[in-house]
DNA sequence: GCACAACATGTTATCGATGCCAATAGGAAG
DNA sequence: CTTCCTATTGGCATCGATAACATGTTGTGC
């Protein structure tokens, strides 16, 4: 960084009219050599690129923007959050925006507050990206959010649809059922939830694939928990859950509240899945590593950006092309923490299992 | 989007020069009023700022980068992993950014291979970032890379120095000092040691911590074990580390590897922390949450990030700013996976507890 | 009353690449 | 041998904002 400094004036680098110069062509035909055209002689190309070396010539992106109209780069607007599942998501986006030839700049935002989302958006827009992938739970669309997505092309992930947008989700209620089904399929009565945060659409989506499972089968529905995605919301209703004596199987809207969960059961002295199953959403790293090991729904996230990603880009390359809602579907892992009703399976299975009490 | 590939030629976003017809100023009166310069009366600043909302202008980016030179975003060199320690970091950096005005944009690798790095770091100067915040444990220095760090200043964390390059670190070799003698404190005979990956220059500083506490008080140095910082290799040298009789304390270079140590012990039979101690680095969230709660070494990550920010934009404002290393302080948490030795204060108090055996 | 400063604004050149159109050359077709 | 076409290449305008310089305008101190 001396250099820069210190080195006064004489070091501006190279521009695509010194490579020109260099290889004695025109500007223009170093821009084609350089983007792929086809109509240049093989003779001309290999003198270019020979100038480009000697020089250490790079290309000006801020010039070619400008120039072009395209940045080739799209905005993810999403949460500060270090949940496993946004930062997946946020690699998936990343690794196949690469490979498009992309590049990704994310504008995070600390809450959910609409006009927080509006600033990041329009951070995203300022700044020149070619599209965005929404990837915060949009409950309420403001008139701005609207007007802004409705300049750019935008694709939502798990959020409400705006006008101008294509949505990618995980089927968010399937993975709910998926969890409840297994629990009701092992026996058990019927299955309570921890929920996540009510703004939170996946949330909601889940609860209601939750809900729907249990009175199609026409069970009783216990009235649900509300968690904030946090270890300590799931401890907080662990420890409540684990005092009702009728509770034997619990369904728990991530895997880190899970945890929590697990967590407040065995200081309670009840044992999982020995007592009390519990399944959790997400299949974190960590879900085979604790204690027991965690059954739960295991999302596709990286598989997700990468097809947000696919969508934005197909639009990008192609406005025509109609949109498509997709989705991907979650899968459960059966592990350790759940088991039939009646204690006979427990972590440390007690000799005399004494069933029921 | 439709609006966008349907609407025409017609919808040309306003430019500086349509607010200033409108306002009935030059362009450069424009941009002055907008970029805050002082020299401009209060009723012409109106007049812009009231073209400005009637035509809903916002700036061209692209423009305004190639005009004056700066970009006014930095660009992040990191691992593409959901460590929690890389996620808070990455968010540390973020929210200061933003804070001093600046965009973030984030390369990432999947390995740690030079070229990769290289490869990662030209993707962003090529975007025209003003500064580069280096996040990769360096080892190997290259010779493009030490090009490509003097021609945009550069921070790195944790990584070796390159010639034209401030530091921002952790002490990672006080957080390993502190959690071995916090071990010998409780009455260990010595502590064995899980190490992160070699190439890893925090992996290496944390296992050169933990030998120098143990040779100063002249104690055995076991060999060390290493994992990749996955809660997989944690189980696996769990699984060695349970086998051995000798083995009262371990010191573990990541909370994640943690769980997979304390989960492979618990298989074996071995209590946490009756029988072995164990501690973690970086007080993830669901530290507390494991059984038992991981007593670890907090890790001020975010703030790393942010005080690596400072440093850069302080350098961007003022070349000429002296470069100053600056280490941020680990702290002990001590839980429940720490206790003396001799199996008195197991996590499940067995009653009659047969010390040693 | 004059010179000079400080302020407010306009003019022009420029950043670096690309889009569009024109121009040249070589070859195929008639 | 002419005409037309295609493959290459160059010239010029342009994207939108800002830096540097120039200009005009008001005010101030002697």
């Amino acid at each position: 960084m001396e250099m820069r400094s210190a080195g006064g004036d004489a070091v501006r680098p190279p521009a695509m009219a010194d490579v020109a110069r260099v290889a004695g062509v025109s500007p223009q035909t170093v821009s084609r050599t350089l983007s792929g055209h086809p109509s240049v002689q093989e003779s001309t190309r290999a003198k270019v690129l020979a100038a480009v070396d000697q020089l250490g010539y790079r290309k000006n992106n801020a010039a070619r923007v400008l120039s072009s109209g395209r940045s080739r780069s799209i905005g993810v607007v999403m949460l500060r959050t270090v949940f496993y599942s946004r930062v997946t998501l946020m690699y998936g986006i990343e690794s196949a925006a690469q490979e498009a030839g992309y590049s990704v700049s994310a504008a995070t935002t600390d809450c959910l507050d609409t006009s927080a989302i509006e600033d990041a958006l329009s951070r995203l827009t300022d700044q020149g990206v070619d599209g965005v992938i929404l990837a915060v739970p949009l409950m309420h669309v403001s008139r701005r959010i609207e007007q802004l997505t409705r300049s750019v092309p935008t694709v939502t992930i798990d959020g409400s649809r705006t006008s101008a947008t294509e949505v990618v989700a995980v089927d968010q209620s399937l993975a709910a059922r998926l969890a409840t089904r297994h629990l009701l399929d092992l026996g058990h009565e019927t299955v309570w939830h921890v929920a996540g945060p009510g703004e939170w659409l996946e949330a909601a989506s889940r609860t209601r694939g939750w809900r729907d499972t249990l009175e199609a089968e026409g069970r009783v529905v216990p009235p649900e928990l509300e968690g904030d995605w946090s270890p300590e919301s799931g401890y907080r209703n662990g420890l409540i859950l684990g005092r009702i004596p009728d509770v034997t199987a619990v369904f728990v809207a991530s895997d880190e509240m899970a945890f929590g969960v697990v967590r407040a059961l065995h200081e309670l002295g009840r044992r999982v899945p020995g007592d009390i199953s519990v399944v959790g959403v997400d299949d974190i790293a960590l879900a085979s590593y604790c204690s027991p090991p965690l059954t739960t729904v295991a999302q596709p996230f990286a598989e997700m950006g990468a097809l947000a990603v696919r969508h934005l880009v197909r639009h990008l390359n192609d406005p025509e092309a109609a949109p498509e809602p997709a989705a991907v579907e979650p899968a459960l892992v059966v592990r350790a923490s759940t088991a039939p009703p009646g204690g006979s399976r427990g972590e440390k299975p007690p000799r005399g299992s004494s069933s029921g009490t």
